[in-house]
DNA sequence: GCTTGTCAATACGCTTGCGTATGGTGATTT
DNA sequence: AAATCACCATACGCAAGCGTATTGACAAGC
């Protein structure tokens, strides 16, 4: 952090700012996003900004759209490897430590503002992606469209909320002990035995 | 809404203040707490304010914790009333509509803001008694300590993952024949039977 | 070599919000 | 009646942040 990250002649892109609120977005949440400070942040001023973007909005916009897009591959390439819908549900829990750390830090500091009007329609469009996902798997595991809607609802929720606790330090992160006995209890109880 | 609400002689009270700040955390969340605005929308200059509070962060620790004790009552009134852990349980997921609205509101929106420093202790004193309430009717229903603890983290996660929904209008609202129907699913799949 | 285009620095005006300081007013006390 | 107290209004200084305008630096093309 806190690096000049100028590619080559010191020349920046929009690209690179939009790298770096997504950056600022997963450090430090989505209001913490300001020109000035990200502008400092790089090591430049705003007027390279203002060359770049109208506005403060469309940053947000773009970086926003540009993460919904890797977001979007990162479960595509993930799902689609694994054809066993029981180890992909499984892997959807420990999802978090397997993707690009950015991407996922990104997604827990989004779920955080989904009051914020920027994000609330990428978190819906998340959302429905996932748990679209989710419903799907449900099914291949057997059970009715509706219970299989119902469940990954349930899922999806569940696995918002533990990124809550985990935030405030009442949940074990991943990787640790304790987060695997947790994970154990979750996919005995929320994935259907075969 | 937007009440002067002055008690007789037109004179503020610290409590009054309080309420305001806790209405418009409801309303708007905890950024949107701003001395100058809060005072505005009671009809009153700041003036006032800082005769009751030394600082901003004076009247949110207090309006929070006198949240913190409203809650504490109302999930306590609504615990002991039930001896049956079976319908405890089912209380704790209907309850958005049971207690006072304000309130839970409140909590909604704190729920939002889980890395505000203010926020924080908060909603970890209230994620603690919570999961530990539940653990408690998970138990008294026949479950081991761990696996009660483990049902009661994923119940409590799955509820705030919920709220999280319903914000974005991806889930249905409680009182709804929708909700019902999932809410039934989530009895079935967290709840065991006796 | 001169112009043009691209990116960046600086300076400015504007707004919001915090906290302070000081003065005012009506009720209460003395 | 005078003084005090409780509450509020007004005015101020300050900082952060947005967006604009102007100028500058530097490379590429003509």
């Amino acid at each position: 952090m806190a690096n000049p990250e100028k590619t080559e002649k010191g020349k920046l892109t929009a690209s690179d700012w939009e790298r770096g609120a997504l950056e600022l977005i997963a450090e430090q949440g989505i209001n913490a996003v300001a020109v000035e400070s990200l502008a400092r942040r790089m090591g430049i001023t705003k007027g390279s900004f203002y060359w770049h973007f109208p506005n403060r909005q469309a940053l947000i916009e773009q970086s926003l759209l540009r993460w919904l897009e890797h977001d979007e591959r990162n479960l595509q390439l993930l799902m689609d490897a694994i054809e066993d819908p029981r180890e992909r549900l499984i892997l959807f829990f420990r999802r978090s430590t397997q993707v690009h750390k950015l991407t996922h830090d990104v997604y827990t500091a989004l779920c955080f503002a989904p009051d914020h009007p920027l994000v609330e329609p990428v978190l819906a469009a998340v959302a429905e992606r996932r748990t679209s996902y989710l419903a799907n798997a449900f099914c291949e595991l057997g059970m009715d469209t509706e219970s299989a809607n119902f469940r990954a609802r349930l899922t999806y929720a569940a696995y918002v909320g533990y990124l809550q606790l985990m935030q405030q330090e009442q949940a074990p992160v991943p990787e640790s002990p304790e987060f695997e006995a947790y994970l154990e209890h979750v996919i005995k109880t929320l994935i259907p035995t075969v």
